[in-house]
DNA sequence: CCTATTATTGAGTATATACTCAATAATACG
DNA sequence: CGTATTATTGAGTATATACTCAATAATAGG
């Protein structure tokens, strides 16, 4: 193995398609920009990744890999689950306000047309603890009776995103925000 | 003015558009495909839209005014909150089951970059009841205290969202998923 | 029925851009 | 070192597509 691939490159061209992404859209984003913004000639982009679509869907999986590690490093394994759920809560309004390129490419990317299944089901692996915890508390009759899991978890990244835009909008409420959107996905779920 | 323009083509071409969009996204739907399969010439579609994007940007005013129609025809005005919200979440709900190329449509609309402030604005416009009837219940203290109401509004549509995808996967729990999504909103955003 | 005006057509144009490839440079390994 | 292998470069290519425009058709108003 000559002359290996630098690791360095390939993230360089992840930032700048991150950035181009966030500020143009993914299809005004032209390879000849992300590459020049990488420090790179374009042709190295195509040693990197195959296609623009390929490199589409690693960013994806990248992106969506970072988020899930914010969430659930220093998990509280051992407390109950509004703790824990508080935790991810937490964690990922944080990562949203300091990662606003990351999230509006997320959000493109998430109904755009180039996203292959793999990806979707790659991007969704490093969730599975989530999804464990949930199943768990539906299985220990912590919610309202016959929730499905998918309406638990949609509904709390949705009202994280609501937080986050409204946090950004108005910063000096932050506090305010994260807690009133807590409270109200929490009473959401549980029983009254 | 001789010969007037045609309300019919134009219709064509939006659905057209809706079609195309909603299969293959935004800018993979050439406008030579989207004015063949509206059967008009291509030259025409840019006697009703001078640009592609502003064929784009009339596509969405359109597609919110219909969902607006949608939730607010028969509005029970005279109703109490909770039976208002729930008239709208039924009808948004129906909707979206109805109409999966408009909702995916609009799903990439909301993300992307061509969408001018005007048609943002334009958009919302529609539900100005709607928004209205939140901050007089947010007045007469009907809501957890200090929720703002962008949180009420989006977290509905985002429950209506979600509801919606679990029932396409699943119609025949139609409406036991219809009557959970909106248990959850209401009891996350009223008082215990 | 005339005619001024505007819609309709579709072949043609200008431009953008994803991707290629031959030449060159770097590096792992013997 | 020497060399086989692979990365890097960037000018060039093939293709796609938004938009134009001259010719033609339709229609409102007189």
């Amino acid at each position: 193995m000559a002359r290996p691939k630098s690791e360095d490159k390939r993230n360089a061209i992840l930032d700048a398609a991150t950035r181009l992404f966030a500020e143009r859209g993914l299809t005004a984003a032209p390879t000849s920009e992300i590459s020049k913004q990488a420090g790179v000639a374009e042709g190295t982009l195509f040693t990197y990744f195959e296609t623009k679509d390929d490199l589409i869907n690693a960013l994806y999986q990248e992106i969506k890999l970072e988020l899930a590690d914010a969430m659930m490093s220093d998990f509280p394994r051992k407390k109950n689950v509004r703790t824990r759920l508080r935790h991810v809560w937490d964690r990922y309004v944080n990562w949203g306000i300091a990662n606003p390129k990351q999230r509006k490419v997320l959000a493109q990317l998430q109904v755009s047309e180039v996203l292959t299944k793999e990806s979707r089901d790659a991007g969704g692996a490093p969730f599975v603890e989530f999804q464990i915890m949930i199943r768990d508390a539906i299985g220990q009759r912590v919610f309202r009776n016959e929730l499905p899991a998918e309406l638990i978890s949609r509904s709390l990244a949705a009202l994280v995103e609501a937080t986050i835009d409204l946090t950004v909008a108005n910063p000096s409420k932050a506090n305010k925000y994260r807690d009133s959107g807590f409270q109200m996905f929490w009473a959401g779920i549980t029983k009254s």
